[in-house]
DNA sequence: ATAAATTTGTGCGTATGTATC
DNA sequence: GGATACATACGCACAAATTTA
């Protein structure tokens, strides 16, 4: 060893092996050695260099060089694998391919590699995926909470993920019970809009239909409760239909079907709906009724799917993010991960939460109460 | 990467990855990079530095660079992933979601993990994939081809995929220059039935989109022209309409506008398209023409997607397995690498093939040729 | 066998950009 | 906003090892 990089390094190295500099301290920046040793900052840069890449010290940009804690990761031999794992209910159906896409491309274009597990929203699934996430070494983990409105009983493995310090975010909604920082929508005031505009057409008898065994159907709902109390209008006994992930494809058609049975006078001129897809389906419903949208009775979806446009009625609905989404959420968990990375230790974000404002986008599936109808 | 430094890293990285540059064999000298690149010397050995330290490359003073043996260093720990790479051209439109889905769910529950890697149909993007899938163990790989009808950048991709024994399969089409096994529709059958069901409702005027730059467009319009010939139709000389995937949001659907000015005793009675999504395009075109579907103008769909059952008018169209075929091909990709593990060596499989029979989805917009039009 | 050319290794100076505190 | 520290990039010079004429 004559060469004067090489002396820096094997002069740094000791200190670093003899305690001068003790894990996460910040060593002398690279001026200081230039006087110190007397060479350039060129060669200061090549030991350094050199010492990052054996996983003596790392560097941050603007703060200084530090001695790396090399008591963690010693045999794991550094694979830099840059994987981030997304779990979602579902990933062919609906908006979810937006968002998955959002977040994919995303990832991508920044080295990571995404690994995907859809739980068909049951809780057996999620906890087979978060052992698989727990046992293998993922950078980060986006979730897509299962049936989020009802108690999980998977928050261990989550609180896990915490204690093995892998960072992880929830989006569209988020279990109570953890606090997670979660990117969503403001559901209850997309009910709101939904309702609203309705109301503002001069509908008064309006049915809504929201699934309540997640949490942005239990929100919706609120938004359209608080609508109708802002308005001081009064709610049908049966205006309120709620149903499961179970039942969604039976039970909805099926309580629309009765209310249509009502005389004009009594049944519903407008209905809300928890998302486009249960508005695509009502509207077949309402079709084989004989019943013209938007003249004979209005339709809010939910999500501004592809779905609302392609129908020969264009759907009225509230806008979602979709692909923005996902790539906010990409985004924010590795700012995450890099945190995570560099302070090893719990950090704190200061917000605990992104909520995205929710637009109405009218289309033509909503019009005016009609004389006749009223 | 926008780092001058990166970029010639990753050149370099793909030119081993790609096979120019095999083990052992010496790579541009310094001085022939800086003038490949137009960097300082310092850029290139910046990024040959990186390089040697991840094992990609070593140096000898007075001799060169030389390309490592990467094959040597399996001793990595060996984490059993057990992990599938599956690439396909887009993962949120159409019909992709469901294919994804029909892999996901077999290899979650076979213990599987699933990384996913959307090209947006173009090359670069995976060729990207491809170094990454090549730079990390994975067990085996699905792909769905990018533009496969064209001539493919990346096949010295597929190739080390093959050297390194990594099993590897296509969906929905393939690369000819390849021979892989692939899980395919048969398309030009497809066709066949399309065109075959119009001719059989008495239309000869027939009109036929065909996305050109896939393998399966070029099969589906052979399937069209097959059956003119087969019942000694003659094909009007602009019934037969190509695009890409690049206009396909503009050109077919310009493209009908101008047959449909002309008077309606020349213009086509019945339109024959590449798939559902075309399909419901050119139903809005039509729609916009005051023509009704199917009494003034048949159409035909191909894939049988969601979308094929949304919309006021439901769609006539081939039926694809969809999920079906994402399921077989997680099916056989576990098989392939089971194989390969055990022998160790190449596999020839018995067939090099599967392929599924489609059929006809009759419903009402295709109709026979009425006397007004005729 | 030797000299010349080539190629990598070491080292310095300088400038500009960008992240952090 | 300003100071500090690291990141990227260009230029030059000479040394050491190897190949080639």
């Amino acid at each position: 060893m004559q060469t004067k990089y090489s002396i820096v390094k094997e002069a740094i190295k000791s200190q670093i092996l003899d305690g001068t500099f003790q894990p996460h301290e910040k060593i002398s920046s690279e001026s200081e050695l230039m006087e110190e040793f007397g060479v350039s900052r060129h060669t200061v840069r090549l030991a350094i260099g050199d010492l990052v890449n054996q996983g003596w010290l790392y560097r941050e940009q603007g703060a200084g060089t530090f001695c790396a804690d090399r008591s963690k990761n010693n045999a794991q031999s550094m694979v830099e694998q840059k994987s981030i794992a997304l779990i979602t209910t579902y990933l062919s159906d609906y908006i979810f391919p937006s968002i998955i896409r959002g977040a994919e491309s995303y990832l991508s274009k920044q080295g990571y590699q995404v690994s995907l597990f859809s739980t068909n929203n049951d809780h057996e699934n999620e906890r087979k995926f978060l052992e698989k996430i727990l046992t293998q070494q993922f950078d980060g983990v986006i979730v897509e909470p299962t049936k989020s409105a009802v108690s999980n009983p998977n928050i261990n493995y989550y609180l896990n993920l915490e204690r093995e310090n892998i960072p992880y975010l929830m989006i569209n909604a988020y279990y109570d019970e953890l606090e997670p920082f979660h990117i969503v929508m403001d559901d209850e005031k997309g009910g709101m809009l939904q309702t609203e505009h309705l109301i503002e057409l001069g509908h008064t008898n309006i049915v809504g239909f929201f699934k309540t065994d997640d949490i942005q159907g239990t929100k919706r709902m609120k938004g359209y409760l608080k609508a109708h109390r802002k308005h001081a209008i009064d709610i049908q006994p049966n205006n309120i239909v709620t149903y499961n992930t179970v039942d969604k494809a039976t039970k909805p058609a099926a309580v629309l079907k009765e209310l249509l049975k009502e005389p004009a006078s009594k049944r519903p001129t407008a209905i809300v709906c928890y998302n486009d897809e249960l508005a695509i389906r009502l509207l077949d419903i309402l079709r084989e009724a004989r019943l013209k949208v938007p003249e004979d009775i209005s339709i809010v979806g939910f999500d501004n799917s592809f779905m609302a446009d392609l129908t020969e009625v264009k759907l009225t609905t509230v806008s979602h993010p979709q692909s923005e989404m996902g790539e906010l959420a990409a985004k924010v968990i590795l700012d995450m991960v890099k945190k995570s990375k560099a302070s090893k230790k719990q950090q704190n974000m200061e917000n605990d939460l992104i909520r995205f404002e929710p637009k109405l986008v009218e289309r033509n599936s909503t019009a005016p109460l009609s004389k006749k109808t009223k």
